[in-house]
DNA sequence: AAGCTATATTCCTTGCTTGGAATATAGTTC
DNA sequence: GAACTATATTCCAAGCAAGGAATATAGCTT
């Protein structure tokens, strides 16, 4: 992958607050939209251009979206080397701050869950839970 | 500074090249010129996009403006670790390589010069060597 | 099959970015 | 000061990206 189409993944807000998330674990747009309260298409597109790009994975889970960073095994030395950088300076800047404290609050309020078909009440705006178990 | 604004400036391939080459020292804009094989109001505009950003620096020294990257000092933490970040995967794309070869193989012919007002014909495309001395 | 949920896609508008041609500016040299 | 050099700016056209409204799709549930 070409150095500069990683860093045209990385210059819109929206996506790095994803991609922030994002190394901290897997999760479903349903998630990405509470924490970030952004509507959902806005969530969605901006999924499908890291996709297309390569930035993230997606795997589907009965009606839910999994998206992932990949595979560390995966990942070419420019996106380890600058998924890396934007962890450190996204732990220092408050917006990405605030965003994984309400991730965090979510996976309190959901647990984590392996299965799919089992409803919950739990408040999370969808009715699955935040904590998807990695593979 | 926010971290966006740090990627929205690397997400151009000609910015990219340009601060590859600052990050082995200042230049003038003829040796951009030269090095990119760019037009001159192509190397002139983004220069100053990164300028008007912060992320280079510019001084005039008789006709010739000579950029450069903020100071160690100056550069915050965000801006610091992409710059070092930037260098370690610019070094294994061979545009980038190519680019640095082109700037040295200038250097060679054009060798260290202190003042501005001697004229040389050393080939370089201008009158001025490449070689910026720091202040 | 019908209805529901989560997510994606299409269509459209708006604004930004890029690049080039032409021109302007600042400084130098003669 | 006239000519010249290096660089910046303006004006324009084209392309791309972002956001939203509406709609489509895929899978679940009953």
């Amino acid at each position: 992958m070409q150095l500069v189409q990683i860093y045209q993944c990385l210059c819109d807000e929206t996506r790095l607050r994803l991609l922030n998330l994002l190394l901290r674990g897997p999760l479903c747009v349903c998630h990405f939209q509470t924490v970030l309260s952004e509507p959902q298409v806005k969530i969605s597109k901006h999924l499908g251009y890291l996709r297309t790009r390569g930035l993230v994975t997606a795997t589907r889970r009965g009606n839910w979206m999994i998206y992932d960073l990949p595979a560390a095994a995966a990942r070419s030395p420019e996106l380890a080397a600058n998924l890396a950088c934007l962890q450190d300076c996204a732990a220092e800047q408050s917006i990405f701050r605030r965003d994984l404290a309400r991730l965090t609050k979510l996976d309190l309020a959901c647990g984590p869950v392996a299965g799919v078909s089992a409803k919950n009440d739990d408040g999370c705006g969808c009715d699955q839970p935040a904590k998807i178990l990695k593979k």
